[in-house]
DNA sequence: AACTATAGTGTTCGAACGCGCACCGGTCAA
DNA sequence: TTGACCGGTGCGCGTTCGAACACTATAGTT
Protein backbone atom coordinates (compact mmCIF):
# COMPACT_ATOMS: atom_id res chain seq x y z
CA UNK A 1 0.00 0.00 0.00
CA UNK A 2 1.08 3.52 -0.24
CA UNK A 3 3.20 2.28 -2.91
CA UNK A 4 4.55 5.64 -4.35
CA UNK A 5 7.51 5.94 -5.38
CA UNK A 6 10.34 7.76 -3.37
CA UNK A 7 12.44 8.88 -6.39
CA UNK A 8 9.41 10.68 -8.09
CA UNK A 9 9.75 12.56 -4.49
CA UNK A 10 13.23 13.57 -5.09
CA UNK A 11 12.55 13.85 -8.82
CA UNK A 12 9.69 16.46 -7.89
CA UNK A 13 11.75 18.32 -5.81
CA UNK A 14 14.86 18.13 -8.69
CA UNK A 15 12.08 19.91 -10.63
CA UNK A 16 11.19 22.60 -8.30
CA UNK A 17 15.52 23.50 -8.00
CA UNK A 18 15.12 23.49 -11.37
CA UNK A 19 12.42 25.40 -12.34
CA UNK A 20 13.93 27.84 -9.67
CA UNK A 21 17.51 27.43 -10.60
CA UNK A 22 17.34 26.61 -13.86
CA UNK A 23 20.19 24.08 -13.54
CA UNK A 24 20.77 20.81 -11.98
CA UNK A 25 22.04 21.18 -8.28
CA UNK A 26 25.86 20.20 -7.12
CA UNK A 27 25.51 16.88 -5.01
CA UNK A 28 26.17 18.77 -1.81
CA UNK A 29 23.19 20.90 -2.46
CA UNK A 30 20.59 17.36 -3.09
CA UNK A 31 22.16 16.53 -0.23
CA UNK A 32 20.31 19.06 1.90
CA UNK A 33 17.55 19.69 -0.59
CA UNK A 34 16.60 15.37 -0.01
CA UNK A 35 17.85 15.13 3.27
CA UNK A 36 21.10 12.65 2.40
CA UNK A 37 23.71 12.99 4.49
CA UNK A 38 26.28 11.51 1.85
CA UNK A 39 26.89 12.76 -1.60
CA UNK A 40 27.20 9.12 -2.64
CA UNK A 41 23.43 8.74 -2.17
CA UNK A 42 23.03 12.08 -4.53
CA UNK A 43 25.15 10.73 -6.93
CA UNK A 44 23.57 7.43 -6.91
CA UNK A 45 19.88 9.28 -7.17
CA UNK A 46 21.17 10.58 -10.33
CA UNK A 47 22.57 7.43 -12.00
CA UNK A 48 18.99 6.05 -11.20
CA UNK A 49 17.59 9.35 -12.82
CA UNK A 50 19.78 8.65 -15.51
CA UNK A 51 18.48 5.25 -16.09
CA UNK A 52 14.67 6.13 -16.78
CA UNK A 53 16.06 9.33 -18.90
CA UNK A 54 14.93 12.27 -16.25
CA UNK A 55 18.75 13.37 -16.49
CA UNK A 56 21.83 13.04 -18.84
CA UNK A 57 24.92 14.27 -18.81
CA UNK A 58 26.33 17.34 -21.43
CA UNK A 59 28.11 16.36 -24.13
CA UNK A 60 31.49 17.18 -23.10
CA UNK A 61 30.56 14.94 -19.76
CA UNK A 62 30.97 18.13 -17.35
CA UNK A 63 27.74 18.30 -15.95
CA UNK A 64 24.31 17.05 -15.16
CA UNK A 65 21.41 18.94 -17.01
CA UNK A 66 18.06 17.61 -17.48
CA UNK A 67 17.04 15.01 -20.31
CA UNK A 68 13.68 14.74 -22.13
CA UNK A 69 11.82 13.10 -19.35
CA UNK A 70 12.57 16.26 -16.92
CA UNK A 71 9.85 18.12 -18.44
CA UNK A 72 6.74 15.84 -18.07
CA UNK A 73 4.03 17.17 -16.75
CA UNK A 74 1.16 15.28 -15.29
CA UNK A 75 -1.84 15.42 -17.16
CA UNK A 76 -5.43 14.81 -15.51
CA UNK A 77 -7.80 12.72 -16.76
CA UNK A 78 -10.70 14.98 -16.76
CA UNK A 79 -13.09 11.80 -15.25
CA UNK A 80 -10.67 11.73 -12.16
CA UNK A 81 -13.38 11.80 -9.32
CA UNK A 82 -12.69 13.40 -6.22
CA UNK A 83 -10.10 11.40 -3.72
CA UNK A 84 -6.77 13.18 -4.22
CA UNK A 85 -3.77 12.20 -6.28
CA UNK A 86 -3.63 12.54 -9.47
CA UNK A 87 -0.01 12.30 -9.22
CA UNK A 88 2.52 11.04 -11.81
CA UNK A 89 1.88 7.77 -11.53
CA UNK A 90 -1.83 8.17 -10.83
CA UNK A 91 -4.30 8.41 -13.74
CA UNK A 92 -1.78 10.93 -15.72
CA UNK A 93 0.34 9.91 -18.84
CA UNK A 94 2.96 11.95 -19.21
CA UNK A 95 2.57 15.01 -20.92
CA UNK A 96 5.10 17.69 -22.32
CA UNK A 97 3.87 21.18 -22.62
CA UNK A 98 5.94 22.19 -25.56
CA UNK A 99 6.30 18.60 -27.07
CA UNK A 100 2.18 19.58 -27.53
CA UNK A 101 2.13 23.12 -28.79
CA UNK A 102 5.30 23.08 -30.62
CA UNK A 103 5.20 20.63 -33.35
CA UNK A 104 8.58 22.54 -35.97
CA UNK A 105 10.63 23.98 -33.58
CA UNK A 106 13.16 25.24 -35.94
CA UNK A 107 9.85 27.38 -37.93
CA UNK A 108 7.74 27.80 -34.69
CA UNK A 109 8.11 31.60 -32.92
CA UNK A 110 6.49 33.00 -29.85
CA UNK A 111 4.33 36.81 -30.43
CA UNK A 112 2.81 38.40 -28.02
CA UNK A 113 -0.33 39.31 -28.74
CA UNK A 114 -1.69 42.80 -28.60
CA UNK A 115 -5.19 44.23 -28.52
CA UNK A 116 -8.70 42.69 -28.33
CA UNK A 117 -9.72 42.25 -31.87
CA UNK A 118 -9.98 38.45 -31.49
CA UNK A 119 -11.72 38.44 -28.11
CA UNK A 120 -14.20 36.38 -29.16
CA UNK A 121 -12.36 33.82 -30.32
CA UNK A 122 -10.51 33.68 -26.72
CA UNK A 123 -7.26 35.31 -27.51
CA UNK A 124 -7.11 38.00 -24.92
CA UNK A 125 -4.09 40.99 -25.21
CA UNK A 126 -0.91 39.66 -23.41
CA UNK A 127 -1.37 35.89 -24.71
CA UNK A 128 1.58 34.84 -26.50
CA UNK A 129 0.53 32.93 -29.81
CA UNK A 130 2.65 30.00 -30.95
CA UNK A 131 3.00 30.69 -34.85
CA UNK A 132 4.62 28.57 -37.58
CA UNK A 133 6.23 29.92 -40.24
CA UNK A 134 6.31 28.11 -43.77
CA UNK A 135 3.77 26.77 -43.09
CA UNK A 136 0.75 27.15 -46.10
CA UNK A 137 -2.11 28.75 -44.31
CA UNK A 138 -5.67 28.26 -45.59
CA UNK A 139 -9.33 29.55 -45.33
CA UNK A 140 -10.23 29.17 -42.03
CA UNK A 141 -6.62 29.41 -39.93
CA UNK A 142 -5.85 32.26 -37.47
CA UNK A 143 -2.87 33.66 -39.27
CA UNK A 144 -0.44 36.12 -38.31
CA UNK A 145 0.08 38.63 -41.24
CA UNK A 146 1.79 41.43 -41.72
CA UNK A 147 -0.22 44.85 -42.42
CA UNK A 148 1.39 48.03 -42.71
CA UNK A 149 4.78 47.30 -41.07
CA UNK A 150 2.67 45.54 -38.02
CA UNK A 151 2.12 41.96 -37.14
CA UNK A 152 -1.43 41.21 -37.07
CA UNK A 153 -3.77 37.95 -36.10
CA UNK A 154 -6.39 37.45 -37.91
CA UNK A 155 -8.93 34.82 -39.44
CA UNK A 156 -7.84 34.19 -42.71
CA UNK A 157 -11.13 34.26 -45.58
CA UNK A 158 -11.52 33.95 -48.78
CA UNK A 159 -13.94 36.57 -50.50
CA UNK A 160 -14.78 36.59 -54.41
CA UNK A 161 -10.97 34.92 -54.96
CA UNK A 162 -9.26 37.40 -52.45
CA UNK A 163 -7.75 36.76 -49.12
CA UNK A 164 -9.49 38.70 -46.46
CA UNK A 165 -8.79 39.44 -42.78
CA UNK A 166 -11.24 38.62 -40.63
CA UNK A 167 -11.23 40.09 -36.84
CA UNK A 168 -12.99 38.33 -34.25
CA UNK A 169 -14.19 41.40 -32.37
CA UNK A 170 -17.32 43.21 -33.93
CA UNK A 171 -15.74 46.77 -33.23
CA UNK A 172 -12.87 45.62 -35.84
CA UNK A 173 -13.48 46.18 -39.59
CA UNK A 174 -12.14 42.73 -41.93
CA UNK A 175 -9.55 43.92 -44.07
CA UNK A 176 -9.17 43.86 -47.66
CA UNK A 177 -5.63 43.74 -48.54
CA UNK A 178 -5.47 45.20 -51.86
CA UNK A 179 -2.47 43.60 -53.87
CA UNK A 180 -0.06 40.93 -51.83
CA UNK A 181 -0.85 39.91 -49.02
CA UNK A 182 1.76 39.00 -46.97
CA UNK A 183 1.61 36.05 -44.05
CA UNK A 184 4.06 35.79 -41.45
CA UNK A 185 2.76 32.22 -40.22
CA UNK A 186 0.36 30.32 -38.79
CA UNK A 187 -0.72 30.24 -35.54
CA UNK A 188 -0.57 26.70 -34.45
CA UNK A 189 -0.92 27.05 -30.65
CA UNK A 190 -1.63 29.99 -27.83
CA UNK A 191 -0.29 30.00 -24.41
CA UNK A 192 -1.48 31.92 -21.51
CA UNK A 193 -0.44 32.83 -17.71
CA UNK A 194 -2.37 33.72 -15.12
CA UNK A 195 -1.78 36.15 -12.08
CA UNK A 196 1.76 36.40 -10.72
CA UNK B 1 32.75 51.46 -38.97
CA UNK B 2 31.35 48.07 -38.60
CA UNK B 3 31.76 48.45 -34.85
CA UNK B 4 30.50 45.31 -33.58
CA UNK B 5 30.17 44.36 -30.23
CA UNK B 6 32.39 41.63 -29.64
CA UNK B 7 30.32 40.80 -26.31
CA UNK B 8 27.22 39.56 -28.88
CA UNK B 9 29.64 37.58 -30.40
CA UNK B 10 30.88 35.65 -26.98
CA UNK B 11 27.02 35.97 -26.36
CA UNK B 12 26.25 34.17 -29.46
CA UNK B 13 28.56 31.30 -28.52
CA UNK B 14 27.43 30.73 -24.91
CA UNK B 15 23.92 30.65 -26.76
CA UNK B 16 24.91 27.73 -29.07
CA UNK B 17 26.93 25.81 -26.20
CA UNK B 18 23.40 26.59 -23.84
CA UNK B 19 21.76 25.23 -26.62
CA UNK B 20 23.80 22.05 -26.68
CA UNK B 21 24.19 21.57 -22.91
CA UNK B 22 21.80 23.44 -21.21
CA UNK B 23 23.92 24.93 -18.77
CA UNK B 24 26.55 28.33 -18.58
CA UNK B 25 29.96 26.81 -18.67
CA UNK B 26 32.67 26.43 -16.32
CA UNK B 27 34.75 29.69 -16.35
CA UNK B 28 37.50 27.24 -18.14
CA UNK B 29 35.42 26.17 -20.44
CA UNK B 30 34.65 29.83 -21.17
CA UNK B 31 38.17 30.56 -21.69
CA UNK B 32 38.47 27.45 -24.45
CA UNK B 33 35.19 28.75 -26.21
CA UNK B 34 36.30 32.16 -26.34
CA UNK B 35 40.16 32.16 -26.72
CA UNK B 36 40.67 33.63 -23.85
CA UNK B 37 43.84 32.43 -22.15
CA UNK B 38 42.69 33.72 -18.59
CA UNK B 39 39.98 32.73 -16.41
CA UNK B 40 39.21 36.24 -15.87
CA UNK B 41 38.45 37.51 -18.87
CA UNK B 42 35.43 34.81 -18.47
CA UNK B 43 34.75 35.84 -15.19
CA UNK B 44 34.48 39.49 -16.06
CA UNK B 45 32.66 38.60 -19.22
CA UNK B 46 30.06 37.14 -17.39
CA UNK B 47 29.64 40.00 -14.95
CA UNK B 48 28.90 42.08 -18.09
CA UNK B 49 26.67 40.32 -18.99
CA UNK B 50 24.86 40.00 -15.76
CA UNK B 51 24.99 44.17 -16.22
CA UNK B 52 23.02 43.59 -19.21
CA UNK B 53 20.76 41.24 -17.60
CA UNK B 54 21.67 38.28 -20.21
CA UNK B 55 22.99 36.26 -17.18
CA UNK B 56 22.30 36.02 -13.62
CA UNK B 57 23.17 33.99 -10.22
CA UNK B 58 20.71 31.34 -8.96
CA UNK B 59 18.99 32.24 -5.96
CA UNK B 60 21.34 30.65 -3.46
CA UNK B 61 24.34 32.10 -5.45
CA UNK B 62 26.06 28.98 -6.77
CA UNK B 63 26.28 29.28 -10.08
CA UNK B 64 25.72 31.22 -13.50
CA UNK B 65 22.23 30.96 -14.76
CA UNK B 66 20.59 32.67 -18.36
CA UNK B 67 18.46 35.56 -17.40
CA UNK B 68 15.46 37.11 -19.54
CA UNK B 69 17.39 38.39 -22.09
CA UNK B 70 19.52 35.40 -22.88
CA UNK B 71 16.54 33.90 -24.62
CA UNK B 72 15.08 37.51 -26.21
CA UNK B 73 15.60 36.11 -29.45
CA UNK B 74 13.78 33.59 -29.44
CA UNK B 75 10.31 35.87 -29.13
CA UNK B 76 9.50 37.75 -31.82
CA UNK B 77 9.44 41.66 -31.05
CA UNK B 78 5.89 42.98 -32.36
CA UNK B 79 7.69 46.22 -33.46
CA UNK B 80 9.42 44.41 -35.19
CA UNK B 81 8.56 45.01 -39.44
CA UNK B 82 8.36 43.23 -42.36
CA UNK B 83 11.94 42.05 -43.22
CA UNK B 84 13.00 40.73 -40.30
CA UNK B 85 14.90 37.86 -38.91
CA UNK B 86 13.00 36.15 -35.94
CA UNK B 87 16.45 33.20 -35.92
CA UNK B 88 14.53 30.73 -37.80
CA UNK B 89 17.67 29.22 -38.73
CA UNK B 90 19.13 28.41 -35.52
CA UNK B 91 17.43 25.49 -35.31
CA UNK B 92 17.16 24.92 -31.53
CA UNK B 93 14.92 27.58 -29.67
CA UNK B 94 15.78 28.16 -26.25
CA UNK B 95 12.59 29.29 -24.95
CA UNK B 96 10.57 27.22 -23.57
CA UNK B 97 6.91 27.11 -23.10
CA UNK B 98 7.24 24.62 -20.00
CA UNK B 99 9.12 27.03 -18.11
CA UNK B 100 6.82 30.12 -19.31
CA UNK B 101 3.65 28.53 -17.69
CA UNK B 102 5.14 26.11 -14.81
CA UNK B 103 6.15 27.35 -11.62
CA UNK B 104 5.94 24.53 -9.51
CA UNK B 105 6.68 21.65 -11.19
CA UNK B 106 5.82 19.03 -8.49
CA UNK B 107 2.32 20.46 -7.39
CA UNK B 108 1.07 21.03 -11.34
CA UNK B 109 -1.38 19.07 -12.78
CA UNK B 110 -2.76 19.60 -16.64
CA UNK B 111 -6.39 19.12 -16.94
CA UNK B 112 -8.03 19.58 -20.27
CA UNK B 113 -11.26 21.65 -20.18
CA UNK B 114 -14.61 19.69 -20.92
CA UNK B 115 -17.49 22.45 -21.45
CA UNK B 116 -18.02 25.97 -22.43
CA UNK B 117 -18.75 27.45 -18.75
CA UNK B 118 -15.78 30.18 -19.09
CA UNK B 119 -16.06 30.60 -22.23
CA UNK B 120 -16.14 34.68 -22.23
CA UNK B 121 -13.19 34.01 -20.28
CA UNK B 122 -11.61 32.99 -23.16
CA UNK B 123 -11.67 29.51 -21.87
CA UNK B 124 -12.71 26.81 -24.48
CA UNK B 125 -13.55 23.14 -24.15
CA UNK B 126 -10.38 21.18 -25.29
CA UNK B 127 -7.90 23.55 -24.20
CA UNK B 128 -5.62 22.39 -21.24
CA UNK B 129 -5.68 24.39 -17.84
CA UNK B 130 -2.49 24.80 -16.36
CA UNK B 131 -3.64 24.11 -12.16
CA UNK B 132 -1.03 24.48 -9.15
CA UNK B 133 -2.14 22.20 -6.21
CA UNK B 134 -2.09 23.77 -2.76
CA UNK B 135 -1.78 27.11 -3.62
CA UNK B 136 -3.91 29.33 -1.44
CA UNK B 137 -6.93 30.67 -3.55
CA UNK B 138 -8.28 34.47 -3.35
CA UNK B 139 -10.97 35.76 -4.62
CA UNK B 140 -11.25 36.41 -8.48
CA UNK B 141 -8.91 33.26 -9.04
CA UNK B 142 -9.75 31.06 -11.43
CA UNK B 143 -9.74 27.34 -9.80
CA UNK B 144 -10.86 24.18 -10.24
CA UNK B 145 -13.46 22.72 -7.34
CA UNK B 146 -14.55 19.27 -6.95
CA UNK B 147 -18.36 19.46 -7.15
CA UNK B 148 -20.29 16.48 -7.26
CA UNK B 149 -16.96 14.13 -7.69
CA UNK B 150 -16.11 16.16 -10.56
CA UNK B 151 -14.04 18.73 -12.08
CA UNK B 152 -15.33 22.29 -12.29
CA UNK B 153 -13.50 25.24 -13.38
CA UNK B 154 -14.61 28.54 -12.53
CA UNK B 155 -13.95 31.70 -10.90
CA UNK B 156 -13.88 32.19 -6.86
CA UNK B 157 -16.06 34.76 -5.71
CA UNK B 158 -17.00 35.63 -1.71
CA UNK B 159 -20.67 36.09 -1.46
CA UNK B 160 -21.84 36.84 2.24
CA UNK B 161 -18.79 35.74 3.29
CA UNK B 162 -19.10 32.31 1.99
CA UNK B 163 -16.97 31.33 -1.02
CA UNK B 164 -18.71 31.06 -4.58
CA UNK B 165 -18.16 29.88 -7.84
CA UNK B 166 -18.73 31.89 -11.07
CA UNK B 167 -19.08 31.12 -14.31
CA UNK B 168 -18.19 33.34 -17.12
CA UNK B 169 -21.14 32.06 -19.30
CA UNK B 170 -24.18 33.81 -18.55
CA UNK B 171 -25.83 30.45 -19.74
CA UNK B 172 -24.77 28.83 -16.61
CA UNK B 173 -25.86 29.72 -13.02
CA UNK B 174 -23.40 30.46 -10.32
CA UNK B 175 -22.67 27.71 -7.97
CA UNK B 176 -23.41 28.28 -4.15
CA UNK B 177 -21.84 25.16 -2.64
CA UNK B 178 -23.44 24.37 0.84
CA UNK B 179 -20.88 22.99 3.59
CA UNK B 180 -17.44 22.81 2.50
CA UNK B 181 -15.95 23.89 -0.88
CA UNK B 182 -13.15 21.33 -1.55
CA UNK B 183 -10.80 23.63 -3.98
CA UNK B 184 -8.62 21.28 -5.99
CA UNK B 185 -6.38 24.50 -7.67
CA UNK B 186 -5.74 26.99 -8.84
CA UNK B 187 -5.37 28.06 -12.86
CA UNK B 188 -1.89 29.46 -13.11
CA UNK B 189 -1.77 29.37 -17.11
CA UNK B 190 -3.98 27.72 -20.18
CA UNK B 191 -2.18 26.03 -23.08
CA UNK B 192 -4.21 25.37 -26.57
CA UNK B 193 -3.68 24.10 -29.71
CA UNK B 194 -5.24 24.63 -33.11
CA UNK B 195 -5.14 21.27 -34.93
CA UNK B 196 -5.12 21.52 -38.48
C1' DA C 1 18.52 -19.29 6.64
C1' DA C 2 21.32 -17.74 3.26
C1' DC C 3 21.56 -14.81 -0.82
C1' DT C 4 20.97 -10.73 -3.43
C1' DA C 5 19.69 -6.24 -4.68
C1' DT C 6 19.19 -1.72 -3.22
C1' DA C 7 19.09 2.95 -0.67
C1' DG C 8 22.03 5.30 2.08
C1' DT C 9 26.47 6.37 5.26
C1' DG C 10 31.27 7.83 5.99
C1' DT C 11 35.58 9.02 4.33
C1' DT C 12 39.39 10.04 1.35
C1' DC C 13 41.63 12.33 -2.58
C1' DG C 14 42.98 14.85 -6.65
C1' DA C 15 41.21 17.82 -9.90
C1' DA C 16 38.40 21.57 -11.10
C1' DC C 17 36.47 25.64 -9.76
C1' DG C 18 35.51 30.49 -8.46
C1' DC C 19 37.72 34.49 -6.98
C1' DG C 20 40.86 38.11 -5.84
C1' DC C 21 45.11 40.63 -6.86
C1' DA C 22 48.69 42.72 -9.60
C1' DC C 23 49.62 43.96 -14.01
C1' DC C 24 49.39 45.19 -19.21
C1' DG C 25 48.18 47.79 -23.32
C1' DG C 26 44.97 49.95 -26.18
C1' DT C 27 41.36 53.91 -26.60
C1' DC C 28 39.37 58.07 -25.58
C1' DA C 29 38.38 62.39 -23.27
C1' DA C 30 40.05 66.21 -20.54
C1' DT D 1 50.24 64.54 -21.99
C1' DT D 2 48.13 62.67 -18.74
C1' DG D 3 44.94 59.83 -16.67
C1' DA D 4 40.91 57.01 -16.38
C1' DC D 5 38.62 53.20 -18.30
C1' DC D 6 38.39 48.65 -19.96
C1' DG D 7 39.26 44.07 -22.00
C1' DG D 8 42.50 40.90 -21.24
C1' DT D 9 46.84 38.16 -19.00
C1' DG D 10 48.99 35.47 -15.32
C1' DC D 11 49.07 33.40 -11.00
C1' DG D 12 48.04 31.81 -6.45
C1' DC D 13 44.77 30.53 -2.84
C1' DG D 14 41.12 28.17 -0.45
C1' DT D 15 37.02 25.82 -1.36
C1' DT D 16 34.03 22.85 -3.58
C1' DC D 17 33.26 19.28 -6.42
C1' DG D 18 32.76 14.65 -8.31
C1' DA D 19 34.41 10.06 -8.13
C1' DA D 20 35.82 5.99 -5.77
C1' DC D 21 35.81 2.58 -2.14
C1' DA D 22 34.38 0.10 1.88
C1' DC D 23 30.60 -0.48 4.67
C1' DT D 24 25.55 -0.79 6.75
C1' DA D 25 20.74 -1.76 6.95
C1' DT D 26 16.57 -3.23 5.01
C1' DA D 27 13.52 -5.78 1.88
C1' DG D 28 12.53 -9.46 -1.28
C1' DT D 29 13.83 -14.20 -3.13
C1' DT D 30 14.73 -18.93 -3.26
Amino acid sequence: MAEYDKDRDYLGRLQDYYAESRRIPSLQRICELMGFASKTAARKLLLRLEGERFVERTPDDDAWIPAQRFFERALADHAVPAGMPVSAENGAEPFMVDDYIVQKPSRTVMIPVKGDSMINAGIHSGDIAVVERGTGASKGDFVVAIVDNEFTLKELGIERGKFILIPHNPAYPVIRPQGELEIFGVMVGLVRRYTH
